[in-house]
DNA sequence: CCAATAGTGTCTATCAGACATTATAAG
DNA sequence: CTTATAATGTCTGATAGACACTATTGG
């Protein structure tokens, strides 16, 4: 038995935060207690389907709504699932928002308790997370979408790290990331005032128009 | 189906090099081809219990003789194996030498081609173990021992990373791996003449005397 | 002494961290 | 002009890379 269970991770520019998205169980065991969407991996199914299955069926997402995909680490604690043991394999995948979203969105950094061993899966997942931030292009590119300001870019290293880098310091990080550029454009101006901030953009190799 | 696939590392002193260990297989399919030592997930069974089946059924090792493991990554190719799909799960373990070796051990840089995807499953491994050295504290002590030379750290650093760093630099990050000293003691002299290299050590609380 | 190996001091380039200063917007 | 936000120039300290020089052994 083995199961898939995803950290479902989207950038809300509103919260200014990135938000794990939980579903209250629908069966025992836990009913009704958040966690994160998994399932059951089919006989040849490929991880990457079972993902996009997870993410559809438990959160009532989109296909299209999943940006990119990837492998965390295996739990195999034989307690870990009251009717037996089974084998957990954690995965991350990054979405857009849509219509249909059954989810219930929580800050990364203040997830509530879930059920199974689910607390011990996002925790031991954070730094996994946060290492991916800048240095794994499809993680990154998947999290903050095709062009996004440095505000943003601010917003989600806090959110991923625990703390905001300086401005100037951020940008010499982005520089360097390959695929990723700045534009001379800059976004809509603030409804408080204030300097409007710089667009970055993607190139096309990285990200699908 | 879950198979566990295991790198077993060795530092060979003598080879000056990291060796892994293969096993032609004993049944179909691919008798006779070398393979990772590999055993199929018992249920409950715990992947580091696993691990040393794996590495004691197939290798002949004994059980004292695997110093650490952990995981490396999930490999879920459905044409990996030809009697159906399964799911590999990859892991790394350090082994000392034993007595009832059955292994045929061969460098790191030169592995020959192996049964099923097991020649990918050591390339797309190879950096992820190159990471962990120095960094995993477990692992660098699983492979080197609980006291080492200068000399043998280099020749594993090189081994695993592809080339020799400078000695006074890879001292300096040695400095700085938590629980590793230098000690004043000098290693044997070598038989074609030479300085004697310098002792490192692990702390108490690093490895088990 | 010479050949072989190892250890150490130090110079340089690069990078991360930190701020002060400047820029652009709304009211 | 004030408040709010963002961008940029630049100083400092840490780290990685490179290499020359010194040290210790066997023959």
């Amino acid at each position: 038995m083995v199961s898939v269970d995803v950290i479902v991770l989207r950038f809300d520019p509103e919260a200014r935060a990135v938000l794990v998205g939980v579903a209250p169980r629908a069966q025992e065991p836990f009913a009704g207690e958040l966690a994160l969407p998994g399932v059951l991996l089919g006989r040849g199914e490929r991880l990457r389907d079972a993902t996009t299955r997870a993410v559809t069926g438990k959160l009532g997402l989109t296909e299209e709504s999943v940006t990119a995909t990837g492998q965390l680490a295996t739990f195999d604690e034989p307690s870990r699932d009251p009717r037996g043991p089974t084998l957990s394999i954690a995965l991350w995948a990054t979405v857009t928002r849509a219509t249909g979203d059954l989810a219930v969105w929580t800050r990364l950094d203040a997830v509530p308790p879930l059920a199974f061993d689910h607390d011990r899966i996002v925790a031991d997942s954070r730094p996994l997370l946060a290492d991916k931030l800048w240095r794994d292009v499809p993680f990154t590119a998947g999290l903050l979408g095709p062009e996004f300001t440095t505000a943003q870019a601010l917003d989600v290293t806090e959110s991923l790290t625990g703390d905001r880098p300086y401005p100037a310091n951020l940008g010499r990080t982005m520089d360097r990331v390959p695929g990723l550029g700045r534009t001379s454009e800059h976004a809509a101006a603030l409804p408080k005032g204030g300097r409007p901030p710089l667009v970055w953009k993607w190139s096309s190799e990285v990200v699908r128009a």
